[in-house]
DNA sequence: TGTATTTTGCTTGTCGACAAAATCCATGCG
DNA sequence: CGCATGGATTTTGTCGACAAGCAAAATACA
């Protein structure tokens, strides 16, 4: 029989709503939840005893940043991952990697050094340990602390954004992750901190620009192998 | 006494959430709600004639989009315009002034320029009559047609949500608009479009550019008299 | 008179219930 | 045998109710 999932945790008001996106959220950005599943509103109240109300809100939350799609009077289901916009996805993450390193290697502070660092070091370690989804979300934190350097509140929010959707697929397609490409981040992120503690601004977008095309094109390269995969079935 | 605001339309289920997100963006984007305003469940149920539920959803729809602030077990308000982070703004709004006019001029297809043309003309139309509203209504729809016409979702996505944010600072500082800079303005519009048809990018990107530091140094100059006012006081 | 504390009133966060809509399923017809 | 029809079931959208939390009013006290 399957594990009993369900939650039964005293929480505080207000506290619920919040819960329930982060749970979600989760699940969904790790797909565990995969993209097209169905959510259903009852289960879940039931798995993490409460109401609906609070489930719904937090739906519409999801919803709201694109990671849940509710069709009316139907049930919401986990949103897909558009391949045919994957070349304007790719466009604009490049664009936010380059203006967000720009900026920080305008703007950093000595602490953002050391919490740019700390997360390099954290970054290090999943790739020493083959721990594919530890790579996947220290690498979105890394990046994230990066434009948080650069103090443009419209830029920290677009990338987050960007960089979460980049989540889903990055998962897709590291699953299993065995060769030297890992290493060699590692060393880009590197000379970008270099770059940024430089303050050397044409540096440092040039090496993003470069960061950037790589991790694009070693995406294309996976997704068309996987696309070749399909057809040949 | 005051005009009786009830609003007692029949509507079909599932358009009452849509109904009053759109209801509450409008004010507040057009400063009827100005920021800061509480904005009260139970009244509002009252006016629109239905239950606080999709009242809620819709204030949680806004809350993601950043025009109103949730305070925890306290009334929800309008979103403060916060002034210190104006830099920011502008910039991240110049940016995106450039790539979707770039796009544009990459991708537009015949039907993108009639479609623009007709903002455009509209545009026009709403400087000749003096209407402060319209010109704020219609440039954002001008520059959001250009930005489809570059086919890059997550660019129009985020131009989007800068162009509403907008909406409220224009709408403080435009309110009487009585100079010769809108004409300026028409004319750089059509200056934009030619650059689109010819698919010349560079130029393209030129002109944004130019566009976006018009406007951003107009809103600079009207802030900062804005702020000498005060003081003075 | 001024300050600390309780009370009161109002607003929010959550709940269970109900009705409209959609889906499912069995039956009947071509 | 396939497809349409219609009722039963599930699921969503909305409602009214109620308790927790906060702010201001009222009270007690120095």
């Amino acid at each position: 029989m399957a594990k009993d999932m369900t939650v039964r945790t005293e929480r505080k008001r207000g506290e619920g709503v919040q819960f329930v996106y982060r749970v979600l959220r989760d699940d969904i950005l790790n797909l565990v939840l995969p993209p097209g599943s169905p959510i259903d509103e009852n289960q879940l109240a039931e798995r993490l005893s409460m109401s609906r109300t609070p489930i719904r809100e937090a739906l519409v939350r999801l919803a709201g940043e694109g990671l849940v799609t509710t069709l009316p009077n139907r049930s919401t289901v986990v949103s897909n991952i558009d391949f045919l916009d994957l070349p304007s996805y790719f466009d604009a993450l490049t664009l936010m990697y380059r203006v967000t390193t720009r900026l920080a290697a305008e703007n950093r502070t000595p602490q953002d050094l050391t919490q740019i660092r700390a997360l390099q070091d954290e970054y290090a370690r999943a790739v020493e340990a083959q721990d594919a989804a530890a790579m996947i979300a220290v690498n979105r934190d890394f990046h994230a602390a990066i434009a948080e350097a650069g103090r443009n509140s419209y830029y920290t929010g677009m990338f987050s954004r960007l960089l979460d959707e980049g989540r889903r697929l990055l998962r897709i397609y590291y699953s299993s992750f065995n060769d030297q490409l890992p290493r060699r981040y590692v060393e880009e992120h590197e000379d970008i901190i270099a770059a940024i503690e430089a303050r050397d601004i044409p540096r440092a977008d040039r090496l993003a620009t470069q960061h950037a095309d790589q991790i694009v094109k070693k995406l294309q390269r996976l997704i068309a192998q996987d696309r070749r995969r399909h057809i040949e079935l």
